[in-house]
RNA sequence: GCGGCGGUGGCGCAACUGGUCGACGCGAUGGCCUCAAAAGCCAUUGUCCCUCUGGGACGUGUGGGUUCGAGUCCCACCCGCCGCACCA
């Protein structure tokens, strides 16, 4: 027997996968496509550094899933490429010198090979990055049709500006008032921006109508629908007589007009301009040099009266206006009506300047003070007071989204440039399809300086406008990161298209995505976008389906001292040096042994050796069977039940409950009981459904130990073990005797035996007969097949 | 504040539908093998107690409850983590 050396055969094994094309999946030809394909996807990697063991544990899961997936027969596709572009690979670009292109496809190189070498079943066929010119002329196609359409566009509106790295930023990745980037307090600008008019699809992404046999976290679901955030109520007309202008605003609660005793603007609101007083003018400026943060952080609520007055429609009251911070430009309308009486926000502002507060909504819940409405149930008065306004032309039933539309411009260089020009002449003009791709220039400084480095590349940016043939300027900005992440896994199925950026018939095929695995950090950025895209895209006739994700499963983090392992953050372990020292199979198995694949694990390799050494002990094993114990028929012996026991436990633990850990546990169950006596019969059986079960773990070992074993063929070609129903049933078994519900005795009794004769058999036990004491028992309760309770009293 | 997840040996965790708590592994202790080491093997390993080839009590964050029987269900609370948060 050879010494267990992983280097050697874990070489040797990649070298027969690479060889024979294994993982390579191809497509099926047009009217022959098998119905029983997967496509197993985890969220691909920014290559702004190499792996750690976040990744580690990522694909490692996946390829499980790809290996087990296969052995049930079912074709696989499972690709992989580089989300490249944008602030991560930028930013360690300038943190260590060098072009973001560079630092990037250097990482990729490294990255490819890291994966190799943890033996990853990936079609590399398939590969797509999305700095590649051949990917992002497609992401530029796809924006010019949501152009087309209306769903992206261009205005001024209050964005989020992170001061640190120079942009703007999606509401999505603001956390805490905080770029998610950089953890620099972001500041709310008045700026031009692109928009996806992901607001039109808000009713839509509420509901996720799921592919048959698809399941998505509920609590994903959650954040989604937290995020999205539908409110119903109605929208109210107030007039200000002296700016001769009516201001519209949102209500969930019409049924407390008549308790409005004040109104209040956000400081951003358009109309606050025309107002300028200069206590007005003062608080507008000092509430603008605010961060968010700050905004958010503040007690007591600030406030300004603006001498003006807007009529309450329901009863002509005066209402004085206010600017107030506490009022949000970018939820409802930016206006609200107060009513201090029954909004906590309101009640604390009118405290603090000494405002009137009026009751409308009795303890009981219905109506007083409210002219006409006195007595009804609130409920009712809702509907009723929007009813009266509806008829007057000042009111009318309104759905409100905490959603706003996704900001996708960035005054970055490492994105994708938006194909759009600039025309003295004729405006806006969308660069022509046949004049794609845009490609993004070279500039003598990327470094971001607020202003968009690409209107430093004169050459690139001056150009002729393809209407008028007049001189036209391009568009500086780049797009969002989150833009290519949008599509790029239907990019995989067909990634060498140059005719379009996928053919649906493909898409149709492969999509949507069987089993997805990432983050729940993107639960309302990328995993929102994509389910976005896709909508948009079967509008299209690109595709025909609306939902991207049919099954979704999020990982736990992989931490080191706590915190989520992160390159910005400094607490990076990698895969190489244990891969080196152990090999990629014991880290395979142990990172995926160290607990529940979806709860936080804190990264130590203290335990590595436990793996290693079962490594080690399973190549052994498996040599002494091969050497001693007998070829032939199984039989049914204890050893080949256990064998079976443990394909059943392993396959529901992974099929049924997305467990990777406790499989390995069954598994090293089943090689300890062969260890007792490897010549024994069954001891055949038992090791080679070991080695198989253990396969997608860790392919290199088990393929190597296949071959031990004396077989020819391929251990991953070979069809999942099967369990014989006849062998999972126990001639035997334990039967656990209690009395009153604590355990006396257990005696081995065969199975099959009737109630009456347990409650015999466990009574006359001796142990049993020295706690019941004499006493009557009045009572017996028997669990078939595993326990009777005796109860004395 | 609202919503969610979690709390089991020295450690990571297992116990899936209320039915044997601690599987599997790490660590630790003792022993074997060896000139020695590496590797490996064997035994012990929740706490406490006793008349110790055995046996008993206690034990899953805290306090109650339901049940023949509760880590699991119900009520109240404590602690930790995560998401949202002046959303009208």
């Amino acid at each position: 027997m050879d010494r267990y050396d992983p280097k050697t055969i874990e070489a040797k094994w990649q070298q027969v996968w690479e060889a024979e094309r294994t993982f390579y999946t191809p497509d099926p030809a047009p009217g022959e496509e098998p119905p029983n394909h997967w496509y197993q996807l985890e969220m691909l990697p920014y290559p702004s550094g190499t792996l750690h063991m976040g990744h580690v544990l990522n694909y490692t899961m996946g390829d499980v899933l790809t290996h087990f997936r296969r052995r049930h027969g079912w074709i696989v596709l499972r690709p992989m490429g580089w989300d490249s572009f944008g602030l991560p690979a930028e930013n360690a670009a300038i943190r260590e010198g060098g072009h973001p292109r560079e630092i990037v496809e250097q990482n990729i190189v490294e990255i490819r090979e890291q994966m190799k070498r943890l033996g990853w079943a990936i079609d590399w066929d398939r590969e797509v990055g999305a700095h590649d010119v051949e990917f992002y002329r497609w992401t530029q196609w796809l924006f010019l049709r949501f152009y087309e359409r209306g769903l992206a566009y261009r205005k001024a509106a209050p964005v989020n500006w992170c001061p640190h790295d120079q942009t703007v930023v999606a509401n999505e990745y603001v956390i805490d008032g905080r770029c998610e980037r950089c953890g620099t307090p972001v500041e709310l600008r008045n700026l031009e921006q692109w928009f996806f008019k992901i607001t039109a699809y808000a009713d839509e992404l509420l509901r996720f109508d799921l592919p048959e046999g698809g399941s998505w976290p509920e609590r994903t679901m959650t954040i989604q629908r937290n995020w999205i955030g539908r409110s119903e109520g109605a929208e109210i007309l107030f007039r200000v007589d002296e700016l001769d202008t009516d201001i519209s605003v949102f209500t969930t609660r019409p049924d407390t007009l008549y308790g409005a005793t004040f109104f209040v603007l956000a400081p951003e609101h358009p109309l606050v301009e025309r107002i300028a007083t200069p206590e007005v003018d003062e608080y507008v400026r000092a509430t603008a040099q605010k961060k968010t943060e700050e905004r958010a952080a503040e007690q007591a609520k600030t406030g300004v009266f603006t001498g003006r007055y807007a009529t309450n429609p329901v009863n002509g009251a005066k209402l004085p206006v206010w600017v107030a911070d506490y009022v949000l430009m970018d939820y409802g309308t930016g206006a609200i009506m107060a009513v201090p009486a029954h909004d906590e926000r309101d009640g604390e502002f009118a405290e603090t300047f000494d405002l009137p507060v009026v009751e409308v909504i009795a303890e009981d819940g219905t109506l007083v003070n409210s002219d006409g409405f006195d007595r009804m149930p609130a409920e009712e008065a809702k509907q009723a007071i929007v009813e009266k306004l509806h008829g007057e032309g000042r009111g009318a039933p309104a759905v409100s989204h905490r959603l706003r539309d996704w900001s996708f411009g960035r005054q970055r260089y490492w994105g994708c440039p938006i194909p759009i020009l600039y025309c003295d002449a004729c405006g806006e003009v969308p660069v022509p399809d046949e004049q794609l791709p845009v490609v993004l220039p070279e500039v003598e400084d990327y470094r971001p300086k607020g202003k968009p480095p690409l209107a430093t590349a004169t050459e690139w940016l001056h150009t002729t406008c393809p209407r008028c043939g007049g001189p036209a300027t391009r568009e500086a900005d780049t797009m969002d990161t989150f833009v290519d992440s949008s599509w790029y896994f239907l990019r995989y199925v067909d990634p060498h298209n140059d005719q379009a950026p996928f053919d649906r018939r493909l898409v149709d095929y492969w999509c949507p995505i069987t089993h997805y695995i990432g983050g729940i950090d993107h639960a309302t950025g990328h995993l929102l976008y994509s389910r976005f895209f896709v909508k948009v895209l079967n509008e299209l006739g690109l595709l025909g389906f609306r939902e991207p994700f049919a099954g979704l499963f999020h990982q736990g983090w992989v931490t080191m001292g706590g915190t989520k392992m992160s390159k910005s953050k400094g607490n990076v372990s990698g895969p190489d040096a244990v891969v080196e020292a152990y090999g990629a199979d014991a880290v395979r198995l142990y990172i995926l042994f160290m607990g529940p694949a979806d709860q936080d694990m804190e990264w130590t390799d203290a335990g590595i050796d436990g793996m290693v050494r079962f490594v080690r002990r399973l190549w052994r094993i498996v040599h002494e069977v091969a050497a001693a114990a007998p070829p032939g028929e199984p039989g049914d012996g204890p050893l080949v039940r256990k064998a079976h026991a443990t394909i059943e436990r392993v396959t529901d633990d992974l099929d049924r409950r997305m467990q990777f850990h406790t499989p390995i546990s069954a598994v090293m169950e089943l090689v300890n009981a062969i260890a007792d006596d490897p010549a024994a019969p069954g001891a055949r059986f038992a090791a080679e459904t070991a080695v198989s079960l253990l396969q997608p773990w860790s392919p290199h070992v088990t393929s190597e130990l296949w071959e031990v074993l004396g077989h020819e063929d391929r251990l991953w070609q070979q069809p999942w073990p099967q369990t014989d129903p006849a062998l999972l049933v126990h001639e035997t078994f334990e039967l656990v005797v209690q009395v009153n519900g604590r355990v006396r005795d257990r005696l081995e009794v065969p199975a099959g035996l009737a109630d009456a004769e347990l409650v015999e058999r466990a009574t006359r036990s001796e142990k049993v007969q020295a706690h019941l004491d004499g006493k009557e028992i009045r009572q017996s309760i028997v669990v078939p097949g595993k326990l009777v309770n005796l109860v004395v009293g």
